[in-house]
RNA sequence: GGAUGGGUUCCCGAGCGGCCAAAGGGAGCGGACUGUAAAUCCGUUGUCAUAGACUUCGGUGGUUCGAAUCCACCCCCAUCCA
């Protein structure tokens, strides 16, 4: 494809909050941020039909390089006509880079200058990540955006050694930068440090020299305390370049997304939502249930009164779906997942238009006071 | 009527003199889950209770310092033989 313009446009910041409204276009289809995005690590949003992710407003979907590298391999994807075609979806996609696997699997890895050594959990083969070859995957792949290939700290991480991860983050970064070629797939940068906020200003303010089409927030939310994290965001946003997009990364739950976007991020992922949809969870406005729980044998309301998913508007009720749940029923897992998802794209799209109105301080209170944060 | 094998905590099923309130599953109950090694994982499940105490292994007796475990009789169940 010929060169395509990653336009961000700033539609509005929220007198309140300052959040931002924006609209990110890309090859399949424009964005309107903030946005979550669901996660679909193999090539699929785990129980959950294209079809359906389109009905219930997704606009944009992740998946993950190293996963898909593994299996069926980038070649393949490439030789199906890039990930679109292959898995049937035909919105934008971000592509993870797998730093965050060298960071989660670190115990099997080695991290080197050049790149990492990963040794698979699931072949038990050794492979060699380096930013040039991430590179080449994530355009086999062919996503409309594409993540630099990073070094995600775990949290806690000593100060020399989060200033070490970012800094090889950041030489990473230059790297992948100079052997992106795709000029139809945008490559954004990632921003780490960790939980101090003099790296995390060093790293934004060197990444924005970088001049990404977009720029991610990694290494937040890996198990560090909620404050930590919005202090972070805090810190490292006024180096954030205005007019790009930011995408707090691996984030997140319901108060965390509202959190976030109050403190200025545009995108999120987040494999909550349809990883506890699995394990019978609900998210509703008046906060979490847990639909395998004897509370619920004999209840026979929708998961959430008023959600317009397709789980709650055709009469599955929670006593219906706890039967499911305990039966270990695939049906379950899909209903949830759907509702969870329809919850969390809904709970963007009001997002968006309290910033649009100038309210989201408001709104972030009305849904403190119903539990919908919990 | 005879032979053999069995009857264990909600279920299945180990245990075969003390380390047994009794392995392991299942089921039940509860919890966790944030760039997905996840339709996964963890806890709990006799009673009262902090410790600790008390009642359990078909029934009744017995042997023993001590029995789910050994003995006797009885009651059930399964298979086979009459």
């Amino acid at each position: 494809m010929d060169r395509f313009d990653f336009k961000f446009e700033l539609l509005h910041i929220c007198a309140q909050s300052g959040a931002r409204l924006g609209r990110l276009h890309t090859p399949h289809g424009i964005i309107d941020t903030p946005c979550y995005m669901p996660v679909g690590t193999q090539a699929t949003v785990k129980a959950i039909l294209p079809r359906d992710l389109k009905k219930i407003g997704a606009s944009i979907i992740l998946s993950n390089t190293y996963h898909l590298f593994e299996r069926p391999g980038h070649a393949l994807v490439k030789e199906a006509g890039g990930l679109h075609q292959f898995m049937n979806w035909d919105r934008p996609i971000l592509t993870d880079s797998g730093g965050f696997q060298v960071f989660s699997l670190a115990a099997s890895n080695k991290i080197k200058e050049d790149g990492v050594e990963f040794r698979s959990l699931l072949s038990g083969q050794k492979y060699f990540f380096t930013p040039e070859f991430v590179m080449e995957i994530e355009e086999a792949l062919g996503a409309d955006i594409a993540m630099v290939f990073d070094e995600c700290a775990p949290y806690p991480s000593e100060y020399a050694y989060a200033k070490a991860a970012m800094e090889r983050t950041h030489r990473w970064a230059k790297r992948c930068k100079e052997s992106h070629t795709r000029a139809d797939q945008a490559l954004f940068g990632i921003v780490q440090g960790g939980t101090f906020r003099d790296l995390r200003v060093e790293s934004a303010k060197y990444l924005a020299e970088l001049d990404f089409p977009g720029y991610g927030i990694g290494g937040l939310s890996v198990g560090e305390p909620k404050p930590i994290m919005y202090e972070m965001l805090e810190e490292l946003m006024p180096f954030m370049p205005a007019t790009k997009p930011r995408y707090l990364m691996g984030v997140g739950s319901p108060d965390c997304l509202v959190e976030g976007v109050i403190r200025g991020v545009d995108m999120f992922d987040c494999v909550l939502q349809t990883r506890i949809a699995r394990n019978g969870l609900a998210l509703t406005g008046n906060g979490k249930h847990m639909l395998r729980n004897a509370a619920y044998e004999h209840d026979f309301s929708p998961i959430e009164e008023g959600c317009d998913c397709y789980a709650c508007k055709n009469g599955f009720t929670r006593a219906y779906i706890r039967h499911l749940v305990k039966c270990k029923e695939i049906l379950a897992a899909q209903l949830i997942t759907v509702h969870n998802l329809r919850f969390s794209l809904r709970l963007m799209e009001q997002v968006r238009a309290a910033i649009a109105e100038d309210r989201l301080l408001d709104l972030r209170d009305e849904w403190k006071a119903k539990g919908a944060l919990d």
